[in-house]
DNA sequence: AAACTCAACAACCGCCATAAC
DNA sequence: AGTTATGGCGGTTGTTGAGTT
């Protein structure tokens, strides 16, 4: 049986908001908080889909957001979660402060893919997309991913300074089936590479050398007001001036111990949905 | 000036995970 | 324990405006 749909379509607006229907939103989510979307469109006064009313906000209306261009700073970034995390959008963003999902996808999709590829990068793979490359591959060629997508890099020490103190880095060749999972790399045609065995090739000595400070915000206790509760991702981003310092492991959804012997702290899952946990992976299996 | 192309981005759709019943 | 409702995510599409011919 199929899901019911989240509305009455016939009596919802469609397409771009107005200023009015913006207004009201901001307005009623000034005065109740980010609430049950299904509700809100009703007492918010607005004929639209609760799913649509959220997605306005999230991506447009938070007073939170950071419009504005992308630094190339930001741009390197992105690429180098993109690298670890593949399409994890929300995780991506979850690095970006004022950032959101939906408008890094866009950005990734309309600038950072072009770049790439003129650095002769495969966007999804970040690999070089010359016909030798696979040949290269096959001749033991062990291009690290971040050299293969910042070549500048290539010939620099590892940095020191920033070196990951999440453990993602130093557990990853203890365990392969995670350093697979975490940094293996989406399927060529896009998608993301959760749905199973993938023909693509796997690149088993991806070692990536991220020069990050990969500090994660989370709420230091779970969310308390059902409207903290109702958006994990408002709460990640409201809770960026409680910074606290957790592993990698722990953001990608892997509960400590899994695989992680991360002793930083690792609070109680933030929220009974703040993640969607990795299982451990079997030795050898792929995800 | 009109037609066309393309980049940028807002919004929608379908699916998944999980809370709630 | 099973079913349904909801929030969230990623992929895709539609719209718009700028640049080019």
């Amino acid at each position: 049986m199929g899901r019911s749909p989240c509305c009455e379509k016939a009596h919802t607006n469609k397409g771009a908001w107005t200023k009015e229907e913006d207004q009201r939103l901001i307005a009623y989510i000034k005065a109740h908080g980010e609430g049950c979307w299904r509700s809100l469109p009703k007492a918010a006064g607005l004929l639209r889909c609760g799913k649509s009313c959220r997605l306005r906000w999230m991506n447009y209306l938070r007073p939170d957001l950071k419009r504005g261009n992308f630094t190339d700073d930001d741009d390197e970034l992105i690429i180098k979660l993109h690298a670890l995390l593949g399409n994890k959008w929300s995780l991506i963003a979850g690095q970006l402060p004022g950032r959101t999902d939906n408008e890094i996808k866009n950005y990734w999709n309309t600038h950072i893919k072009r770049k790439l590829l003129s650095r002769g990068i495969d966007p999804q793979t970040h690999r070089p997309v010359s016909a030798g490359s696979s040949a290269a591959a096959a001749s033991g060629l062990t291009t690290t991913a971040s050299t293969a997508a910042f070549p500048s890099l290539a010939p620099a020490p590892p940095p020191q300074q920033h070196r990951l103190h999440n453990p993602v880095h130093a557990a990853a060749p203890s365990n392969a089936s995670f350093a697979r999972s975490a940094a293996s790399p989406p399927s060529e045609d896009g998608h993301s590479s959760s749905g199973g065995s993938s023909d693509a090739p796997r690149c088993p000595d991806l070692n990536l050398d991220l020069d990050l400070d990969l500090s994660m915000s989370l709420p230091s206790s779970p969310p308390k007001t059902p409207a903290a509760a109702s958006s994990t991702t408002a709460s990640r981003h409201h809770h960026h001036q409680q910074q606290k310092t957790i592993c990698l492991c722990y953001h990608l959804g892997v509960r400590n111990g899994d695989v992680c012997s991360c002793k930083a702290a690792a609070p109680s899952p933030a929220g009974p949905r703040a993640f969607r946990f990795l299982r451990p992976l079997e030795e050898g299996q792929y995800i």
